[in-house]
DNA sequence: CTTTAAACCTGCTGGC
DNA sequence: TGCCAGCAGGTTTAAA
């Protein structure tokens, strides 16, 4: 369910609570796992950090926690002690004196030692954050014009974990729209100026998702990323088939790229002839 | 190498 | 109301 803006509120949220806190109690749902129960125990959280859309919690005597919540997991704040939610299944709970912090349905969670983190195969994968404060248009720009990328299709580059950490499938779709550009276009396809209002896009729409805490809502996405008060992050073609388009009225429809659905309009982000 | 399809994990929604 | 199929903001793996 969560991109990276989502995975980053959750960090924010989750780092608030606890970060610099002692460890009181761990709890883990998996077998696999319930050895580090005692491991992490009086331990104290030094940080709680996103990379893409997986979260590393870090533990003052060595230890690091990895977590991905894929498209089920949430992670939730609470007081000592508490277990809200019983209904979905809790998968980790770590309580401090100040809060307990809680991760729900998640199923890829690991314990990795602190100094060999760097080592996760998917970490490895993983390009530069796209919500990374020191990332520029410049080096977003030279990035989409690199040998290894200026041949993809933007439709599947931008969903690549390898190009940019953090995307997903609503960013994609906005960050398109936003750039007047069909999927099947290719960075090696795009003049100078195209290049560079794509990786404004890219950067610019990630960050706006993530500054205005919250998509609004939408059938079938959970609540707990959702902002609650003030100034939203709005759709302009994600989810919005049938609807007509903001710039110029033309119908949004609905394809599939990468067996994923992916929302535009035809008008605006117009298809190449072939190839 | 790139692209596509299917599998996997879990929860929610919609239809019957 | 209950059950089931299909879908989802994701990723990995295998096959083409």
């Amino acid at each position: 369910m969560p991109e990276g803006p989502e995975i980053r509120r959750a960090a924010d949220r989750l780092a608030a609570a606890v970060a610099g806190r002692t460890v009181l109690r761990a709890q883990f749902a998996f077998a696999r796992l319930q050895r580090f129960e005692r491991e992490l125990a009086g331990s104290r959280i030094l940080s709680i950090i996103p990379r893409g859309k997986a979260l590393l919690t870090t533990f003052d005597n060595g230890w690091t926690l990895y977590t991905h919540n894929q498209l089920y997991g949430v992670w939730k704040v609470a007081l000592p002690g508490q277990r809200p939610d019983s209904t979905r299944s809790l998968r980790v709970a770590l309580d401090t004196a100040s809060a307990a912090i809680l991760l729900y349905s998640a199923s890829d969670i690991e314990l990795w030692r602190s100094d060999e983190i760097e080592a996760h195969p998917f970490l490895q994968g993983l390009g530069p954050d796209v919500l990374d404060p020191a990332l520029d248009v410049d080096a977003v720009a030279a990035r989409l014009q690199s040998p290894a990328f200026r041949g993809r299709a933007l439709g599947a580059l931008l969903l690549d974990q390898g190009f940019l950490a953090g995307m997903g499938n609503y960013l994609r779709a906005e960050v398109l729209f936003d750039a007047g550009l069909h999927p099947a276009s290719r960075p090696r396809d795009l003049d100078a100026a195209q290049t560079a209002k794509l990786a404004r896009a890219l950067l610019a729409i990630p960050r706006h998702s993530y500054a205005t805490r919250g998509i609004e809502p939408t059938k079938g996405m959970r609540a707990d990323y959702l902002a609650h008060e003030g100034e939203r992050f709005r759709f302009h073609v994600f989810k919005r088939e049938g609807q007509p388009c903001e710039r110029c009225g033309t119908p949004i429809v609905r394809i599939a790229s990468q067996s994923r659905p992916l929302f535009l309009c035809p008008h605006c982000q117009p298809g190449r002839p072939s190839q």
